[in-house]
Order: C-alpha cells, then structure tokens, then sequence
DNA sequence: GACTCTATCTCGGTA
DNA sequence: TACCGAGGTAGAGTC
C-alpha cells in the first residue's frame, strides 16, 4: 500500500463526469492497483476512485488511471507532502454474524408469531421464477406464501405477488395468501401490498432473537 | 488525518458484530473523527469503520471507538509501523456532471422534446406511492406521466406503471398515459414497455445539453 | 460472464 | 430530524 499526500487537482470520466479543484487530499493505492482519493472532511467515502483492474501511468505533473471500460482519472500534482509505502501482506478478511438470513431462520422456527395456528411447510419453496421464503399452512390448512426482509420496501411486496400468481397455478395450493414480513415497512410498499391483497407485518427482530436465546438456556439446564 | 500502518486485530459490535484477525492494516483518521480500516486486498471499501460524530479512547494496546447509537470498534494494537498525521484543511469538494437529476431538468423546460405539443403541469407530482417524475398535458389536455431515468431498466418501467395504476384512481387525471424517457432503454424494459401500453423515448442528452448551451448563450447576447 | 440481491450500504434531498 | 430515492453504488452469491 502506497499512501501519498498531495496538493492536486482530479478529472474523472467515465460513468459521469466530475472535477475536484486543488487541495491537499490523501492518493491511497493498494497492493492490486485500487485507487482512491480521500479529503480530511466529513465523508466516509473517497471523492474519487477507481477500482482494479486498472492502468496506472506516472508523469511528472499527473498520474493518469485509466481502466479497459473506457473510464479515466487524471490526477494533477502540484506539491508531494508525503509519500510512504507499505508491504502489508494478504488480510485473513472480515468474519461477519447475524444478518437477515437470521431473520428467516428465526420465523421458520416459529411462525405462528405472524398468525396464531400458522405452521411451516417448506422453507424455500420452489417456484419457476425462484423460490419463495416460506410455504405454510394456515389453522385452516390453506396455504400461506411468506417473503422475509429486513427492510420491508415495495419490490419484495412485487416480489411475492410474483410468486403468488405462479402458486395461484398450482390446484393443489390455489388460493394463495400472501404475508410479507419484515422488521420495518416503508409506507409505500403498505399501501402496495394493500391493493394487492397481501398482508404486511411488521417483526420484532431483537425479541425473536431474546426468545431464541431463552429457548437455548432452557435447553442447556434441561440436558 | 492520521495514517497508522499497525499489526493490529478488531473487534466491531453495532449494526451487526465482526471480528478481524492479527494482521497488519492501514488506520485512517480524518479529522472529524472517522475511522476506517483497511487492507491491502482486493476491496475499494474498508473492512471496519466508524463515522463520525464519535469518540475515540486511546489506551496503551487498543483504541475504542463509540458512539451516541450504541456501535463500539475495538482495534487492539500489537505492533505500529508508521504514525503520520497531516492537516489537509477544507475542501472544495466533487464537481459532478450529468445526472439524473440534471436529465429531469432540461426534460421539464423542454417537454415537447419528448412529444409535439406536451407541456409540464408540475415536477414530482405526488401520488401515495412516491412523485412522478414529470406530470404533463398533451395537446389535447389529456394527462401524461413521465418517468426519467439515465438507464432505462426494467425496474423503472414498472415504477412508472404502478405510478399510473395510481394517478388513474383519480377522475380528474384518468386515463392517464406513459412515457419511459431515458439516455438509453435496455430491450426488456423496451419490451415491458410496450406490454404494458407505455411509450419509451431514448433521449439525446448531450444534444439537450448544447441546445440548453445555446439558449444560455443566445441569452447572454440579448441581455 | 451475466444477473440478482444485500448493505454497519453512503449520500443528498425534502417534508 | 426522519424518511425516501439514487448511486461511478460495491460486493457476494447464483445461474
């Protein structure tokens, strides 16, 4: 990794165009060519960047990146600050835990908290346009389509009305409700979901996974 | 900003929780207290961070990183390679070009672009569902909606259509025609379109924009 | 390789 | 401040 801190002026172009007049920024360039630019101020994100693979070519006044999708960077430089370079050696990566597949996981377990009586048929339930999260039976043993998100918005309300039209298919199943269950619900996609005929509910996420621990604990004093 | 190139491992808990094994990292602080993390791999994004408005611990053999939401990341430090610190003072900040945004605005003072005799009744015009881009009257005062996109893809062309399911639901716009406009409409949007009554119209921005150029031009002689 | 979906999305807008 | 839509989205997983 090379860290240069310049005074310079940028032109990017390519999937927009966009200029950043002179200032001292921070040229951050890793080991696989990705380069970026970063400002002192408030942005998480570089002002400009371009990612590997890439061309990097250094003049004396610029460096130019360019990249095979016809994308360019210039980078003009008027005053070198700093320039370092480190050898940092390969990165065991990042070990993430409990994302929204968790979420599903949680109401195939229990999904009876949407609906009194409900019961799982199948996680995953195939369709010929993909699978649906889960099949289940209501206390009257109709079936029920669910889609699981974590921010419930208006395609995933698309998204099941899809499904349930290529279940509605099925004799074997037809008529299909609909459940779309998320841990937040945009507006727009209740009142989709409404005029679609599909009901949306709203899932407490934090007290699915409290009951899930409590579940656990007493399953550790019982063995 | 601050560069510190460390042996280091991290600790996240927030949003989710993640862990980083030992190795050696680049550190980057900038002055209003965002801290990212990052590799030499393959990733543009940094594998940790923390934005600010946050604070920031220095002990002996870690930093810990808070903030008011509750989000804590750890960097335990074994080993500093390089510690330099730099003021970069403000920045003038990214000068964009080309976006969607700017499309919207020279279709809306030149809607007759799109069709002979359209005129604009109100940008964003809102419906329950989210504003229409452009609502518009046709020469004989019929109501046309336009959505605007710099890609056309599929996904705008059934926001368009549930956009017209809505505006028909009101007597005084019904029936209400589409118009898809973008720089260029991929095939099965085209296709979509069609399948669902709604005209789709590629547009020359470049040949907008000169002729925006000549208008601001033919201005600064007049006046 | 192309397509789909998620994200500690980030970022900018507006009500 | 919160919500909503766009992004040079990036990145991971699937077909």
């Amino acid at each position: 990794m090379r860290l240069v801190i310049a005074r310079c002026s940028v032109d990017y172009s390519g999937r927009l165009t966009a200029h950043l007049p002179e200032a001292i920024r921070l040229i951050m360039i890793k080991a696989d060519g990705t380069l970026a630019i970063h400002s002192d101020g408030n942005a998480s994100k570089p002002l400009n960047w371009m990612v590997a693979p890439n061309l990097i070519e250094t003049h004396a006044d610029r460096w130019v990146v360019t990249n095979s999708k016809g994308e360019s960077l210039t980078i003009w430089i008027d005053e070198v600050l700093e320039d370092v370079t480190h050898e940092l050696g390969d990165d065991p990566g990042l070990q993430k835990d409990g994302v929204e597949a968790h979420l599903q996981e949680l109401l195939a377990a229990r999904p009876w908290v949407l609906e009194e009586g409900l019961t799982l048929v199948r996680r995953e339930y195939p369709t010929d346009i993909g699978p649906v999260d889960l099949l289940c039976a209501d206390q009257e043993n109709r079936a029920v389509a669910v889609e699981v998100k974590r921010r419930g918005e208006i395609d995933g309300v698309e998204q099941l009305a899809r499904y349930l039209e290529r279940l509605d298919n099925d004799p074997r199943l037809a008529p299909v409700r609909g459940i779309f269950a998320a841990q937040s619900i945009a507006p727009q996609a209740l009142v989709l979901a409404e005029a679609r005929g599909i009901e949306a509910i709203e899932v407490d996420y934090e007290g699915l996974r409290e009951v899930e621990d409590t579940e656990l604990r007493l399953f550790d004093i019982r063995h």
